[in-house]
DNA sequence: CCACAGCCTGACCAACCGGTCAAGAAAATT
DNA sequence: AATTTTCTTGACCGGTTGGTCAGGCTGTGG
């Protein structure tokens, strides 16, 4: 394999340590905020001279952005499932599923999507009025169109999409809290068994059981 | 009537100025996490200057410490109407809705420990340990008889307990998201249908309606 | 072999931060 | 009125932060 022996191109380098800047970049800020993360602690975490974060990133705002915004993509995703889906059993029990995932594997990046929000997103404040709003009414449209066909009962779809932003969501933002309620991480079993206690309680809770 | 006209006593005017830091530092410490918020900031905010902060709070983290800590008090009160309840329809309903007026009311003291236990609650971690997981484990056993009693189908307790201060604590952190979906603060009429909304889908969720 | 563009980084800087302190004003106590 | 205690505050300080920059390094194309 000549493709492993050969150095890497300059773009690759570029991405490559894009990749290892944004990664330490997640942990940081969702562990200390934007206002508390330092941009030494990142380069540190990322194994990498604070001067080159600079050349890649050049403020530290760019760099926050960059990382709500991927963030932000993944979260879009999530609800591809839940489109071509029959019904709510379907539909909405995937779609737990698959931010029940998200939240495990992503828990920081819930976490800095969380201080965003909070700190009045003075960054993606043009995503909530545009992308997730657009986002937003197309599945209020695709649950009142399962109410209308007597698949569930006529809850208010909006405060179902807040339920289950919120329930999924608490398992990462609040993850440290839950671990210590816990007494240790969640495992393997736990994750299932969550998973299910949402699935089950939601599903019922919206007559779709 | 004298009250008014005497002169305030010492304990008068630290209370005073007390309440006054508190209220600002709460409002900055959820806008900006403890790392990007500032004393300077605070003390403009309360009115005071910087060194009459310090004077009252003698570090930024003591300062921090008591917001968390009233927080907290305020939190642990919100379950007193569900104890003597009956069964769960008045007791998870009024304890839903004791949250959702937290939530309205102290939105920023909920976005602060939000922002602790993200930060992996270095200020509050033992009382995470000791009163929340003593508070948590009575309440495990109050559902536990309801269930035991057939008031409610038999959901996992402390899940049924995670999804209650999601949902709830979702209005007041992730308040300004609501908000630009909404196109607007939410209205008496709204706080009520979510409120509702809620109950509905909760109480149904565990099979108590 | 050279030249050039992309990559790397130690040293540095102005701005800001939390916290201190001394000196005095105001209030309560005697 | 004298004294003691509490409260107030401008000025100041050491340490840290985000960001800069000149100069060196490296791999690629010609």
């Amino acid at each position: 394999m000549t493709d492993t022996a050969r150095p890497p191109r300059r773009t690759e380098i570029r991405q490559h340590n894009e990749t290892l800047i944004l990664q330490a970049a997640e942990k940081v800020f969702a562990e200390a905020g934007f206002g508390g993360a330092t941009m030494q602690l990142i380069a540190d975490m990322a194994g990498l001279p604070k001067a080159n974060l600079h050349y890649y990133f050049p403020t530290k705002e760019d760099l926050y952005r960059r990382v709500v915004q991927d963030i932000f993509e993944i979260w879009l995703h999530a609800a591809d499932s839940m489109d071509q889906a029959p019904g709510p059993i379907e539909g909405i029990g995937a779609y737990i599923q698959a931010k029940m995932e998200i939240s495990r594997r992503h828990p920081n990046g819930s976490k800095v999507w969380a201080f965003e929000v909070m700190h009045r997103a003075p960054v993606i404040q043009d995503y909530l009025e545009t992308t997730l709003r657009a986002w937003t009414t197309g599945r209020v449209r695709l649950i009142e169109r399962w109410i209308a066909e007597g698949q569930m009962a006529p809850v208010d779809p909006e405060h179902l999409l807040y339920m289950l932003w919120a329930t999924t969501q608490h398992y990462a933002d609040f993850g440290h809290q839950i671990e210590t309620l816990n007494a240790g991480p969640l495992s393997d079993v736990d994750w299932q068994k969550a998973t299910d206690s949402v699935k089950t309680m939601i599903l019922r809770g919206i007559g779709a059981l």
